[in-house]
DNA sequence: GCGTGATTGTGATCTATTTAACAATAATTT
DNA sequence: AAATTATTGTTAAATAGATCACAATCACGC
């Protein structure tokens, strides 16, 4: 199990990686890339050691090696299948803004009670009713859910998501939500970090 | 200077405390208020330590009171102004979110490079061109960005902001950023969240 | 092929954050 | 009003995370 700091920079790692490759880049020095991620070369190198991965050369790591690797880490064989609860503006939004951008995670489906969306396609991905998700979810598998809806009705829906067996769950609602052991949550809330941000700027601290 | 996770925590923990003095709760024990937030007793007593506040009885901490002492630490005190960069989707839906939602965080304006986009209104807030950036920034006092434009111009538009003398930018856009020190910066990427759980749901860890 | 310089991997150290432990004390019970 | 209980504030300890320091060693120029 990574440190959960690692885990995020190895996926911002990837996508600087992926833009380097596709210009032509072939190698990079951990100080290189700490440049490019404003933190310092140890502690890529510490990052990378931490996935088991080592050039022995020092002539930098190899791209693509190591986008290898951190995918191995990083992603399931098969992909993970993903559902956003509640279609709002902002479901919407968080949709399609997924849809087609990492191979390994796939937006199955989308679910809402509005009887009025149910059945609609939202950049290819079709919206169920929320009474269809045990279902729905079983079926095709769904781990991952991202938690779009009203702040009002963000703790029952949690329950029947929960209940339908995701494990996973990044809660873009203000609500801090209750879930088992073995189920992990993100917390994703935009207002407390606008807030954070309101806080540092005031107290004048990068 | 609070540690940074604590003044996280003081966000939600006041939107809880609003949420509980609708109800009608005048008083609030350490530990409710850390069932509420799955973390215990100690950490909320802890963070409220850090804000100086104290109960000074042994009914609980008063919702009221320590509504306003977190508002004096994180909020300034004519409120701070905020722009979104980029009107696509997700600023749009963003825009919309945050319009209305606290009342010391005024979205104040938006900004595109799309001459379609330009002078249309979002949820009350109106839409300027990028190349008035500077001018509107100092003349509405804006000292926030939330960025939202397109991956392949963040890299340009981050230099125009900092340049207008924004202090603080929360980053929805997949690139890290280039900023002064003077400039907080808080990443807020989706797609690195994401992979997150992802990750600890594979490696089964709550 | 030898020496020089650059870069890596990692133990040791340091800092930030969380948790444990507990004395002090207000509220409640008897 | 004395004893009991529950809760707070805080010191000390533990854990997680970042940084320092440096030996090992590969690439390159000579």
């Amino acid at each position: 199990m990574l440190p959960e700091r690692t885990v995020e920079r190895l996926s911002e790692y990837r996508r600087t990686l992926l833009q380097s490759l596709e210009e032509g880049i072939t190698h990079i020095f951990s100080h290189e890339l700490a440049a490019l991620h404003h933190n310092t070369a140890v502690q890529v190198r510490r990052d990378i050691m931490f996935i088991g991965y080592t050039s022995m050369q020092r002539k930098g790591y190899d791209v693509r090696e190591l986008i290898d690797v951190i995918g191995e880490i990083l992603d399931s064989e098969k992909g993970l299948n993903v559902a956003v609860v509640g279609i709002g503006n902002l479901g919407r939004a968080v949709t399609t803004y997924f849809v087609g951008k990492r191979s390994k995670l796939n937006i199955i489906a989308t679910f809402d009670v509005d009887h009025t969306k149910i059945d609609r396609v939202i950049s290819g991905v079709k919206c169920y009713s929320l009474s269809s998700l045990k279902e729905i979810v079983e079926s095709h598998q769904i781990s991952v859910a991202i938690m779009t809806v009203p702040a009002t009705s963000a703790s029952e829906v949690t329950s029947q998501i929960v209940d339908a067996g995701i494990k996973g769950i990044m809660n873009f609602t203000t609500v801090p939500l209750n879930v088992p052991d073995d189920c992990y949550l993100e917390e994703y809330d935009m207002i407390t970090s606008l807030e954070k941000v309101a806080y540092f700027v005031k107290s004048g601290q990068s």
